[in-house]
DNA sequence: CTATACTTTCAGTACAAACTGAAATCAGGA
DNA sequence: TCCTGATTTCAGTTTGTACTGAAAGTATAG
C-alpha cells in the first residue's frame, strides 16, 4: 500500500507507520474526503445524543476500513490518550467496533463492523432496551394508577379520562414503534436486506 | 362559553385556578401518575438530544390534554419564567404545541397536538432535514472526491477503494432510511394509520 | 396618554459533560 | 524475576449547556 517510503527494514518493533511520513497527494486527498465524512458524522451523532468524539472515532474506524491502533486515532482526531482509550472501550461495549490482536505485536487494534445494517440493529436494540422500554413500563404503571380499581368512580372525572386517553394514544404509538425495532433487531444478519425490501415495497 | 359579556374589570384578573387550592385526593393521584410519565419522558428526551425541560414541558401539555398557561407550567415543573417562555416558544417552533388565545383573557395558553403520529412525523421531518440530509450530502461529496475523475488511476489504490466501498455502504443505508422517513412524513395525517397497518402486516 | 397584565430577552451563574495528562496498572519477552 | 511498551484510570480542568431573575418590551383597557 503506502510503499512510497524508503523500504524500512522490518526491525524488531515495527512502528504502525513511519513516524510522520509526509503524505502523498493521493493520501492527502483521501484524508480530506474521510475527514469530511468524519466531521459530519460527529455532528450528527451529537444531536442524536451520542458524544461527538465517540461518533468521530467510530466514523474513522468505519471509513478507513482497516484496523487502527490507539495512536492512529489520537493522531488523526487530535485527542488525548485517555479520551481515546475510554471512547474506544465504550464503542467496544456497544459492540460496533472490535478489539483485534496482531501476531507478534503488543499493541491492540480496533476495527469497525463493516455492515451498516448490523451496526444499526445493534444500536437500535440497545437504545430500545435502555430508553423506550422504561417509558412503556411507566405508561403501563400510570394507566394502572388511574383505572377504576384504584380510583373508583372518581376515575370517571373529566381530567382523569383525558389523561387516560393520552396515555393510551402514546402507548399505542410506542408499542408499534417497539415492534418495528424488534423486527429490525431480530433480522440483524439473516434477512435484513429482505426485510428492507418488504418495507420499501409496502410504501 | 366564557361569560365575559359583562364588562369584567381586567383588574384583579381571575387566576387560572384558585391560587393554591388544596388538591383533592383524586387530583393528587392524577398528578402523581402524570408526574411519573413526565419524568420518564424527560429522561428519554435527554438521551435523544432533546433537552430535559423541553421534553418535560411537552409531556406535561400532552398528558394533561387541556391548554396550560405559562404559570401552570412554571408551577408544575418548578422552572423559571424565562426558561418556560423560551422552551414553550421552541416547542411552538417545532410545531408540536400550539399557542392559544382565550376570549377575554390576556394570557396565552398552550396545548399539545393530540395525535402522537402527527407529532412524530413532524419531528421526523425536521430531524431528517437538519441532520440526515447534510450527511448524505457529505457522502456524495466524498465519493466525488475519490472517483476516477479526480484521482485518475490512483483511485485504484487499495486504501481508496476501501473507503469508497464504505461510503457506498453508508449511502445505501441512509438512502433507505431517508425513504422510510419520507414516507412517514408524507402520510402524516392522511393515511398514517393505514401505513402502520401495512407495516405491521409486513412483519 | 397611563396603568396593568403578561411576555420576551439576556447577562450572569450554576451545573454537567467532555477532555487532558500523568500516574498506576497490566502483560509479554528476556 | 525485571524491564518495557501499551493501556487504563482518575483528579483536575476546560468547555458547553441549561437556567435564573430582573429589566425591557408588548398589548389592552380605561
Amino acid at each position: 500500500m503506502t510503499a512510497t517510503q524508503t523500504p524500512v527494514p522490518m526491525g524488531p518493533v515495527v512502528p504502525a507507520r513511519a513516524a510522520h511520513a509526509p503524505l502523498t497527494p493521493v493520501e492527502q486527498q483521501l484524508r480530506t474526503a474521510q475527514d469530511l465524512f468524519i466531521r459530519r458524522w460527529g455532528e450528527m451523532g451529537q444531536t442524536w445524543g451520542i458524544n461527538r468524539t465517540m461518533a468521530e472515532i467510530h466514523a474513522l474506524c468505519y471509513i478507513v476500513g482497516k484496523p487502527l491502533c490507539t495512536d492512529d486515532v489520537m493522531e488523526r482526531l487530535h485527542i488525548s490518550r485517555g479520551n481515546a482509550s475510554m471512547s474506544l472501550r465504550a464503542l467496544c461495549d456497544w459492540g460496533i467496533i472490535r478489539r483485534l490482536h496482531k501476531r507478534g505485536e503488543r499493541r491492540e487494534y480496533f476495527e469497525s463492523l463493516s455492515d451498516v445494517w448490523e451496526m444499526f440493529s445493534i444500536i437500535a436494540a440497545e437504545r430500545k432496551r435502555r430508553e423506550m422500554d422504561p417509558v412503556l413500563e411507566a405508561i403501563k404503571q400510570c394507566r394502572q394508577m388511574l383505572d377504576e380499581g384504584h380510583l373508583g368512580k372518581a376515575a370517571k372525572q373529566e381530567a382523569v379520562q383525558l389523561t387516560r386517553q393520552r396515555l393510551a394514544g402514546m402507548e399505542e404509538f410506542m408499542s408499534v414503534t417497539n415492534k418495528i425495532f424488534q423486527e429490525f433487531i431480530g433480522n440483524a444478519k439473516s434477512g435484513l436486506t429482505k426485510v428492507v425490501k418488504v418495507l420499501l415495497k409496502a410504501f
